[in-house]
DNA sequence: TTTTCCATGTAACTCGTTACATGATTTC
DNA sequence: GAAATCATGTAACGAGTTACATGGAAAA
């Protein structure tokens, strides 16, 4: 009665919770995780992951043991519990069972199309196409990083949508040329 | 200097002008058409799009005439400006000239997909694979609604994204089962 | 010695949504 | 006579971002 939330933050939740099932990490320590191994698939903040584990913590989601080291700066070292490693099931299995709206920003445009002239819309379409071969470059290159662990379906997938991406581009701008 | 803004606003910037260089409406026939015809392209919301149009008028994008009819309520008749076209031709440039970033929140799940037992795991992707299918359908309804215009591009761009996505996820499911 | 890294957070802001207010008018 | 449609908006809220504050430690 009181959950439903944004997809949004069901979406984190369920990354931190799941990032914190392999082991106990503080904020920092996770933040900088998802930033140099996830990027392609989130992009969270510094503040909003501090926020989050915070609220999961006041959830009962994760427990909290602040660390110190010598003159380092004291750290929150966050553990999942059992009511947490529940809640990341059901959001695991919801998750998995639903399939995301995919709007694109670029679909806008497509509409419009026939505004510009032929040549030119052929133009600013191969600029777009150069772009989606950088980025499935980008993710072949990236998809040997993450030996055999899960990440690799995600991008596998990416990977996928990438190409379909690109090859409707290349039919739509042949179609196009006059 | 006081530009830049986030690609969310220019996006909905595109759609707004690009209705309105068709024919000049008031806002509430606005939000009509793009509910009743573009709801798979975007979902801006009534007060969004009023704001939006307030916006581009002070920006001079677009002008505002108030009209009434007898004693309905007066409307604001939004027409399309010399400055808006320019406006228009430059953001559905850089519109189509760029690839957005696709990240879905389905993708967070498939990184923990390990933490299921495998027939769950399938069952849950089962349930994601009979959506597809669904939206595929859907949209292969739709397509017929939009004969030679524009929206059918983005349309079918869509279909071959699912397609991909479907059969990506099909590969997956039988890679998976026991 | 200045920059970068570690580690956490707060404050202000933007964008967009929901829910509500208004008031006439057509439809059931 | 109640409900939906026409037409516009405001107010409150939520999620997330940017920019900033703090302060010691390690590296350049």
């Amino acid at each position: 009665m009181m959950s439903e939330g944004g997809r949004g933050m069901d979406e984190r939740a369920l990354l931190l919770l799941g990032i914190l099932r392999s082991h106990s990490q503080h904020g920092y320590q996770i933040h900088d995780f998802i930033e140099k191994n996830l990027s392609r698939v989130t992009d969270m903040k510094k503040p909003t992951a501090y926020m989050l584990l915070d609220r999961l913590h006041r959830a009962g989601y994760v427990s909290e043991t602040v660390e110190q080291e010598g003159n380092r700066p004291p750290r929150k070292v966050y553990a999942i519990t059992p009511a947490g490693e529940a809640a990341f099931a059901d959001l695991l299995r919801e998750n998995l069972a639903q399939t995301g709206p995919l709007r694109q920003a670029s679909d806008v445009g497509l509409m419009f199309l026939d505004y510009l002239a032929p040549a030119e819309a052929v133009a600013c379409l191969e600029r777009r196409l150069a772009m989606l071969a950088a980025e499935i470059a980008a993710i072949t290159a990236s998809q040997v990083q993450h030996p055999g662990c899960g990440v690799n379906l995600a991008l596998e997938r990416h990977h996928a949508l990438l190409l379909a991406d690109r090859d409707w581009l290349a039919r739509t701008i042949a179609r196009l040329r006059p």
